[in-house]
DNA sequence: TTGCTGTGAACAAACGATTGCCCTATGTTA
DNA sequence: TAACATAGGGCAATCGTTTGTTCACAGCAA
């Protein structure tokens, strides 16, 4: 029961768009002091807030952002989410969180009714390769911005890290540590950072002279529980991998539980290491030797693209890519405790 | 760029009010069957969808809510935000998700923003005892749920667990292992889980007759870094305690890594209980014995009775309050590995 | 008195959809 | 042939703001 312009000119004795204009403290208005200030009391009394329905339908402008990701139970979406947040929030966005679980056709669904609420933006985390959710959004005009996972690299503003050379840092660090048989838990070919993390792999393993074996490469599909089948397929394997290198840190945790299960030891028996630097990556025992990322800045860069776009109007297809950098921790047997962390954030943007 | 009623009216020939009813399937609508395959095939066409804001001022219905919770990154309320919003999807409802790191002035602040927008119903898991912004929140008539929390036992619809028995259960295992120093990392004073299970925890005391030391009731504040600290000036006292209950989970881990960091086996010197049983909790080594929460169901449970209030109107200080059960794992010394999981969920509502 | 210039606001048209009511043809019945 | 019903839609108000334009009146000069 807030109250409406309509009320409060009813109560001061003039026109509502009177009222409007001292609300918005428009300089074209010409009013005497006696009336301001008593409009401007009733204001502060009645504690007025201009209906937000009202003002999206006129101004064409809602302030409302829509994030859109596989799921928030997922620590790196859940600290991605914050560095939107705390990007969107002081601009007096709010935030819509919609999950997909990886469901292109929920994807689709979400972004559909998001555009028919006139959101102001959305930033997408959930997207395949070439896909046509993306595309149709792009031809809706919606401002947008892609995280972590591109789906036309020319085309998309995208903000993520650069998953090939990380890869390649992760691979080229197990094969200093002398190990020759590298399997790695690899994401769906479908999505952006699957391919390129693969190709990272395979290129240190090529620039190493080791010879890639395609039965230590297997599909784990970026979740703990893929992570932890696919490891205990390897460690059956006749010849065994003595490393893997995750696509992800989940997928990373799932292979962790695979090799505590089956009697390996981490990493005397089976060295791991992961990608994204989740917080739960230095909680491990042993930690989580892994690629960071610095995760909610992702975040707070999309945020600031996303503003861009829509203040200037333009949607250009811009990228920022940061430069990803190895964090060493006990699961390969590197240091064996983590450092303090924060220091890693090595920002390198293309553009 | 997405089509309006008018323009699809100047196409159809026909009134925009028609091309509505179609669109709705008004049933008082009588209309030619050729003038309404003619509208029908247009609204395929274009992929008309009614601009949700325009709707939302009409029916004065926006389809959002909002929630408010201090911090998405912590694992309890990524579970329960997904309950939430798995329990709100399905009927239509998009989910705005507020951070308030705690603080009072950033919840009231987003709870003022969010009555302006209009949304239709708030679920708050972040509140404090006696909450003015809850208060005020009653007395605009928004719908809302409080989660977890509780600011008025007698006033706020509520769903949340039974911390007082949680804690006494929790408390008990420790004794009954035969601990008697048992220390209590306890959340503030002002908020309600903070309050419920130090009287659990002093009760369960109470009950086998070892006298309370309030030396070993320390504030650690439900923060990861709470516990790490005050674990660490717990172990440092003349007669340290040989077990800790702590008051959340996320506590709990900071005093496995203050106890690590001290040279403290964790259960053999230190035996560590939390609260929630958050995903993480089983995979902590050794596994944390905690007090199981159905976390997402407490979110589609708060889901239903948000909607229950919109449907119906009536603001009832409804409570469901599901009954706590231990799970007991390594880090109380119980059994070695953690069961599988999930078949804890005891429900028992109160009404 | 007439004309002009400021003041201080009021007017009214959007923004897109929804919905109760009204209107105009064309049969139908008495 | 007049009265009437029915079919098939059109009209217009409304939701609450915003904003370009108009307007009445007072004061002042000519």
């Amino acid at each position: 029961m807030p109250v409406t312009l309509k009320e409060l000119a009813a109560r001061a004795l003039v026109h509502p768009s009177t009222i409007s204009r001292v609300a918005n403290n428009d300089p074209s208005l010409r009013i005497a002091p006696a009336t301001r200030s008593r409009i401007e009391a009733l204001l502060r009394e009645t504690e007025y807030r201009p209906n937000g329905v009202a003002r999206g339908l006129k101004l064409r402008q809602t302030l409302v952002w829509a994030v859109v990701i596989p799921d928030i139970t997922n620590p790196f979406f859940a600290a991605l989410f914050r560095g939107i947040e705390d990007g969107a929030s002081p601009r007096g966005y709010n935030v819509l969180l919609c999950n997909t679980d990886g469901s292109p056709e929920r994807q689709r669904s979400h972004l559909q009714s998001l555009t028919a609420r006139r959101v102001d933006g959305v930033i997408l985390a959930s997207t395949i390769l070439k896909d046509p959710a993306v595309r149709w959004l792009r031809h809706q005009r919606t401002p947008y911005v892609l995280v972590n996972r591109y789906s036309d690299e020319a085309l998309d503003p995208f903000v993520g890290s650069d998953d090939v050379t990380g890869a390649r840092l992760a691979t080229q660090h197990l094969l200093s540590l002398g190990h020759v048989r590298i399997a790695h838990l690899a994401g769906q070919t479908t999505i952006s950072t699957g391919v390129q993390r693969r190709r990272g792999y395979q290129a240190a393993l090529a620039a190493a002279g080791v010879p890639f074996d395609p039965e230590l490469l297997v599909d784990a599909g970026f979740t703990e529980d893929g992570g932890d089948r696919a490891t205990e397929g390897l460690l059956a394997l006749k010849n065994p991998p003595s490393a893997v290198f995750a696509v992800t840190d989940m997928t990373a945790v799932g292979a962790y539980a695979a090799a505590r299960r089956l009697g390996r030891r981490v990493p005397e028996d089976l060295a791991i290491a992961g990608y994204n630097d989740i917080p739960l990556a230095a909680r491990l025992i042993p930690g989580l030797t892994t690629v960071h990322v610095p995760i909610h800045e992702l975040g707070t860069v999309a945020a600031r693209m996303l503003l861009e776009q829509i203040e200037t109007g333009v949607l250009a297809p811009k990228r920022v890519v940061f430069a990803p950098q190895l964090v060493v921790r006990g699961s390969t047997g590197g240091v064996a405790e983590e450092p303090p962390g924060g220091q890693y954030v090595a920002r390198s943007a293309t553009e």
